[in-house]
DNA sequence: GACAAGCACGAACGATCGTTCTATTCTAGT
DNA sequence: ACTAGAATAGAACGATCGTTCGTGCTTGTC
């Protein structure tokens, strides 16, 4: 959920590709059933490789849990956050991003939401590489949308006197309420839920 | 004279004893590391038991994770939501319920909070006892929330024409903030945000 | 004190886990 | 076209998974 690390060259070797390819199939299955499902032999078995053929890519399963975040983020910071940009800043932008980010587990079919989101709650309490390397992703995106809003003050679209993390507090509730209604109650209703809450926290806040 | 020696006034069997233990130590180590990390063997050592003696209990893996589900909704029942219903109807129960859902997973000692919310995320995309059971609860809380929500427009401190699944979304939207920003920034910050957020979505719908 | 029932243990099962080897196939630069 | 190195497969390892089975303790009842 951060910025874009590594520009993909014109034409990658055949062990970048598959390599990709992996990370693709872990990725969509740390959405649905968590990072630490994410078994070498189901993996190989769901991109139609050997177990050793996949493992030689990465070395040890750790190496791979982390990549799998890391292309999380990645996707994530592809779809939501840079087309976000392109809005004006400001509100504008600011709704750019939460549409787009409502949409997203749908459009990348990622079932189960944010990734990054279930490896915080995953590891959040087993000290390791996974547990920081998720906090880091969940730090950094707090920074990216607090200096949305932050944005958003400049241009005067919201109150001078605005606490910029407290509305990234309520903006982030709202995702996640979001996707928790999602299951509980339907597409639909979770998003109507969702824009009127964002609708009302704007309000709330606006100049 | 015989001795009735009993060691405690109404005590269960001992099967039903240790039983309870278990599923103690289960519904903690499924609140900081999923259900799926329920295995056998771990619980038996974290009980000090054999893994068969453990397992006898629940005759099967499934049996044991959905026992600890109901017993993690049970110990939510009674130290979050009981509690609150010794506050008068209306804004005062509902934040009650709001303070002791803050403080529960502290105070119970379940450092990655709702284990129920944790079982939600991790069993959505994959439909079996696990996954149903999880969506009823989160049902069940649902309604229970509204209804919450609606005896404080009965009693006029919120609008008439408040839709009271709205307020019951923006509730759970920023408990889950709460429970995410208190791994990002520390538990004290967490709170103030949590508790702003509460006073705005009330004052919002206030009468 | 005998006896049935409840309860826990230890050993063992097949399956799968992550990982390490060696061997084979394929790719890429010349 | 040749070849060095990258990429993948296959077999096997010790460990652990969920589960079964047989056995021996406890416990409460006659």
């Amino acid at each position: 959920m951060t910025v874009a690390q590594r520009p993909s060259p014109v034409r990658a070797s055949k062990g970048e590709e598959t390599r990709a390819q992996i990370l693709a199939a872990a990725v969509q299955q740390a959405s649905s059933a968590g990072f630490e499902s994410l078994t070498i032999g189901s993996l190989a078995e769901r991109t139609g490789m050997s177990k050793s053929g996949l493992f030689a890519h990465f070395g040890s399963k750790l190496d791979l849990q982390i990549a799998a975040l890391d292309e999380a983020a990645r996707q994530f910071t592809e779809s939501v956050f840079l087309p976000a940009l392109k809005a004006p800043r400001g509100l504008k932008r600011l709704r750019a991003l939460f549409e787009n980010w409502l949409g997203w587990p749908l459009h990348a079919n990622l079932p189960g939401g944010c990734p990054v989101d279930a490896a915080t709650r995953e590891y959040h309490h087993q000290p390791g590489p996974m547990r920081d390397a998720a906090l880091e992703r969940q730090r950094l995106l707090d920074r990216e949308i607090t200096r949305m809003v932050e944005l958003a003050i400049e241009t005067k679209e919201l109150a001078a006197q605005t606490d910029a993390s407290q509305v990234a507090f309520g903006l982030s509730g709202i995702i996640l309420a979001f996707y928790r209604a999602e299951l509980v109650h339907g597409r639909d209703e979770a998003r109507r839920h969702a824009r009127q809450a964002l609708d009302r926290l704007i309000r709330q806040h606006a100049a």
